[in-house]
DNA sequence: TCTGAACCTTCCAATCATGGTAAGGTCAAG
DNA sequence: CTTGACCTTACCATGATTGGAAGGTTCAGA
């Protein structure tokens, strides 16, 4: 009865996609730009992974759930793994990032509120007279 | 006196650059894709820009500040150029990208939230504990 | 008239994360 | 043994923008 407990211990990348929700696609791209170490192989050339391997992809994707760059991500894998980072270097790198987001959103904020100045002043009817025009010509 | 009441009729692209706000470069670029009709040029090849082409190129950036796409000013130019549009077809080209703004908006605002959340968690000091790896591991 | 700085030209490449395709090898079930 | 679902690599595309290289032009000052 050992099986019934035992886990599954290899996995092929489609297998680790569905895991992880990262396509099979990017996971072999993150291999490929250094993001992840070079995957176990079958003697057919097939990457395997395993459960440590999909524990890190995980993490990579929630990473990029919360819209870390690649290059940060790279960073946040440095600091998971020394188990003997300062809490403060995650904490830079994230509120880094949480300023870049809340820039972001500023923009993006300004943007619709624009828009919607000139959305709502404009009839948007059958005739040609249109203040969104207008305000794009005039700025 | 004449001379005095005349504007200055042509300017080179980095003159038309500094003028509308959009960089040499891309000015070059949108001509290339498309956006922009060829410019008028010199004996020497030169790009010549009239004040025509510069309420044109200010229409673009004004644009693009709004977020529009390429493919969506060359939309809105075709519409402004239409002296017959119906307002109704240029409203509804902002309505979408409106609606495309607001969800990207919400998006961020997902991330910014649980990325304040782990961050507040994490106290940030010389100690490994960290709820920000924790939770990027976790999910 | 020469020279150098500040323009301009074209072309090619990189960014970032992702998607797509093609051409081929592998594997398990029927 | 075939079929279909998987895997492999390699290349190209997206979108907006930026960068550089290599070379031609313009203009002001010595």
């Amino acid at each position: 009865m050992y099986a019934e407990w035992t886990r599954k211990e290899w996995f092929t990348i489609g297998e680790a996609a569905m895991e992880s929700g990262i396509t099979a696609k990017m996971i072999r791209h993150y291999e490929q730009v250094g993001l992840l170490p070079e995957a176990n192989r079958t003697d057919a050339g097939y990457r395997l992974y395993n459960d440590r391997d999909l524990h890190l992809l995980r993490f990579i994707r929630h990473s990029r759930d919360l819209g870390f760059s690649i290059k940060q991500i790279e960073e946040l894998l440095g600091l998971w793994q020394d188990k003997s980072r300062p809490s403060r270097e995650v904490k830079k790198l994230a509120q880094s990032h949480l300023n870049a987001l809340e820039l972001k959103i500023r923009e993006l904020n300004a943007m619709k509120a624009e828009l919607e100045r000139l959305v709502h002043c404009c009839k948007g009817d059958c005739r040609p007279d249109c203040p969104i025009l207008e305000g794009l010509a005039a700025g």
